[in-house]
RNA sequence: GCGGGUGUAGCUCAGUUGGUUAGAGCGCCGGCCUGUCACGCCGGAGGCCGCGGGUUCAAGUCCCGUCACUCGCGCCA
């Protein structure tokens, strides 16, 4: 059984059926010795059933709920397990300590288990059919006014709950996910070690690397003016693994990347299942990876699980069919590339881009020509918003189609277009045109929309895919210079001889991401593990032989004493959780997150540090000139 | 760095075309209540309407700026 799991969740959802059953705790933890009852608790919150009823038991937790009727008190405590009611009436002792106390203090209630008459046992708790009777009451630990309550499924601001996260995470969806995610990391690991994968940990202070984000750097007292920096990813190690001969590396490897954040992507840091093999081609890695993923989310899921083997889609094909390098494949509109139909056509827009090189692609909105023409117009509103030129459209009503492009396209070419793409009798279409990479990006994202504006997109299945073939090169957008498009560590494929002889744009990598439900999982690669070919690889892009030696040293200089062909790949862990829980944001399974702004409320993290601590490491300050206006009341720190 | 959204009581929110003393629910404090499990009933305290400026006889409401949180873009090999 699977402790924190949906599938546990009762008719009313109520926090302690989804939480973990644990009747009692481990036999070690309760074979206390002797006959004196131990000092916080005999049983959890969760333990007492009818068969108990009699005994003398101690809790201990928090107090989640009081209902006071002036001569009889109820109070459900609360601990990790679970909720048990407890009773007292007015005259006892345990009756005025109990009265007194807040929520969500902590006590230690001693009494007796009794049965609820039938009328009043509770089917929504496991333990609704006994109460214990208050003998004695322990505070240990009294609670002052909370800035948020813990009961209750109300949201509250960010902020709020990211500076008291303790308390946050007292609450149930919270708690829930936590034991989700440990559940998780804990099946990850089974499952790759029953593959014969060996985890290992890798350094967290090390070197800065030129390429990729920008590094978290931590100065160093010895060597005045150097820096260490954290890992973005174990990358370069888990390559020396390989080469150091251990076949099979994993980690669950705390990442680190000074970018922004995003609803998806916690900033400064982050865990990957970091894996490497050698001796591997992709479809090794895959086959790997496969059964560990769909394993995990078939046991932590009731959602239907794409089966292994994921397809595999080239990554042109991706850009073309679904505008994106990480579609969700949930969405079953396809795009289609109609540029070719728009040569000299009525409609002079685009057949003016079309003749200059852009292209016009055709994202299908199956039923749409039923919805009114304020959803056309209203798509067209937020490509214009999300900084687009516009979104042409056709919305073909009972079969005739209509708006300003088929009006001007020409009847008898909007007929032929419609009959390509498949249109129905109420179909409608949207036209993303421009540059390619622009049209595609635009008919990807508009497609999205489509999606979820027609609700055509379904929660109830998680769908896999492999994006292949990327591209090993691109061109600067700014510069023009030809730059790696992804890892530079990538072997290329054809090897060598392409490297040779063909166009660098031309050249595809040994590169892949996971994808599931539109959120990219994952990315890995067949390295590249011959120094010849990289030396080659980097000159393509602007990198000499000195430039390699100097910033990949450890790894070029492994490569010359016998290293094996290898690959791997590195999902992320917080993401997997993510959807496993069902969550639109990642802080809702990080026990610790930041804020957008890299900020930890609770730690008060990043701080001033003091003058000494900055003089032992060599560091002076040049901070930037406070650009806002002082608030009102707070003075300006005068110049001197 | 840029764009969107939000900001009114401890929390969730309402607040009309600008118009008298800014409201409700939850929570908190006090009182009543012996079978509740979102207990119930009565009473009370609690507001720089994010902050600054402007328009106006009059601003929670309109305008400008700014801050905070958040979503997206850039960025994230």
């Amino acid at each position: 059984m699977i402790f924190g799991h949906r599938r546990l969740l009762g008719p009313r959802g109520s926090r302690f059926q989804r939480a973990p059953h644990v009747t009692s705790l481990p036999a070690a933890v309760f074979d206390w010795s002797g006959s004196s009852m131990h000092p916080f608790r005999s049983h959890t919150c969760a333990a007492l059933r009818k068969e108990d009823v009699g005994e003398t038991v101690r809790l201990s937790g928090w107090v989640h709920r009081k209902r006071d009727h002036g001569g009889l008190l109820f109070v459900d405590l609360r601990d990790h397990y679970g909720i048990t009611q407890i009773v007292s009436e007015e005259g006892e002792d345990a009756f005025s300590a109990l009265d007194r106390l807040r929520v969500e203090s902590v006590v230690t209630v001693t009494g007796k288990v009794v049965a609820r008459s039938a009328e009043t046992v509770n089917e929504d708790l496991p333990t609704g059919e006994v109460e214990v009777q208050a003998e004695q009451v322990a505070v240990q630990s009294s609670a002052a006014e909370l800035p948020m309550p813990v009961f209750g499924d109300a949201e509250y601001p960010e902020d709020i709950r990211l500076k008291h996260r303790y308390l946050d995470l007292r609450r149930e969806k919270m708690h829930a996910n936590m034991m989700l995610r440990s559940n998780v990391i804990a099946s990850i690991r089974r499952r790759m070690i029953e593959q014969g994968f060996t985890e290992f940990q890798t350094p967290i202070l090390t070197a800065s690397s030129p390429e990729g984000a920008r590094d978290y750097l931590v100065p160093s007292r010895v060597h005045p003016g150097k820096f260490y920096a954290l890992p973005q990813a174990p990358q370069m190690f888990k390559q020396l693994l390989m080469v150091a001969g251990f076949d099979r590396y994993f980690q669950i490897a705390p990442c680190f990347r000074d970018e922004d954040a995003r609803a998806d992507r916690s900033p400064g840091e982050f865990y990957q299942l970091d894996f490497e093999m050698s001796f591997v081609t992709q479809d090794d890695v895959f086959n790997a990876i496969e059964p560990v993923l769909e394993g995990i989310f078939n046991e932590f899921s009731d959602k239907k699980v794409t089966p292994a083997p994921f397809p595999r889609i080239p990554f042109a094909e991706a850009m073309l069919k679904y505008g994106s390098d990480k579609p969700d494949l949930r969405n079953p509109i396809e795009i289609s590339d109609v540029t070719s139909h728009f040569e000299g056509s009525g409609f002079g827009l685009f057949a003016k881009l079309v003749s200059s090189g852009n292209v016009v692609r055709a994202v299908p909105a199956p039923k749409a020509g039923e919805k009114s023409r304020k959803f056309f117009d209203d798509m067209n509103e937020w490509a214009r918003g999300e900084g687009y030129a516009g979104l042409g459209y056709i919305n073909i009503k009972d079969g005739v189609p209509g708006g300003p492009i088929a009006k001007n396209h020409g009847e008898e070419k909007t007929a032929k277009l419609i009959e390509e793409l498949g249109l129905g009798e109420n179909d409608g279409v949207f036209f993303a045109a421009g540059k390619e990479s622009e049209a595609a990006k635009l008919a990807g994202a508009a497609r999205t929309r489509v999606g979820e504006q027609l609700d055509l997109i379904t929660d109830e299945e998680f769908k896999f895919c492999w994006i292949v073939d990327f591209p090993m090169y691109e061109k600067d957008e700014d510069t023009g210079e030809v730059i790696f498009s992804h890892n530079p560590f990538s072997m290329p494929q054809g090897e060598m001889e392409a490297l040779e002889t063909k166009d660098p744009l031309d050249i595809l990598a040994w590169q892949y991401d996971i994808v599931c439900n539109g959120v990219e999982l994952s990315s890995g690669a067949i390295r590249n593990h011959r120094p010849d070919i990289m030396y080659k690889a980097f000159e393509i892009a602007g990198y000499s032989k000195e430039d390699v030696d100097r910033d990949f040293a450890g790894m070029i200089g492994a490569f010359q004493y016998g290293a094996p062909p290898h690959g791997g790949s590195a999902p992320g862990v917080d993401r997997i959780v993510m959807l496993l829980a069902d969550e639109p944001n990642i802080r809702e399974v990080v026990l610790f997150p930041m804020n957008q702004r890299a900020e930890d409320l609770m730690m008060n993290a990043p701080s001033p540090v003091s003058e000494r601590q900055l003089k032992e490491l060599h560091l002076k300050l040049n901070l930037p000139k406070p650009k806002v206006a002082p608030k009102a009341g707070e003075k300006l720190v005068e110049e001197r």
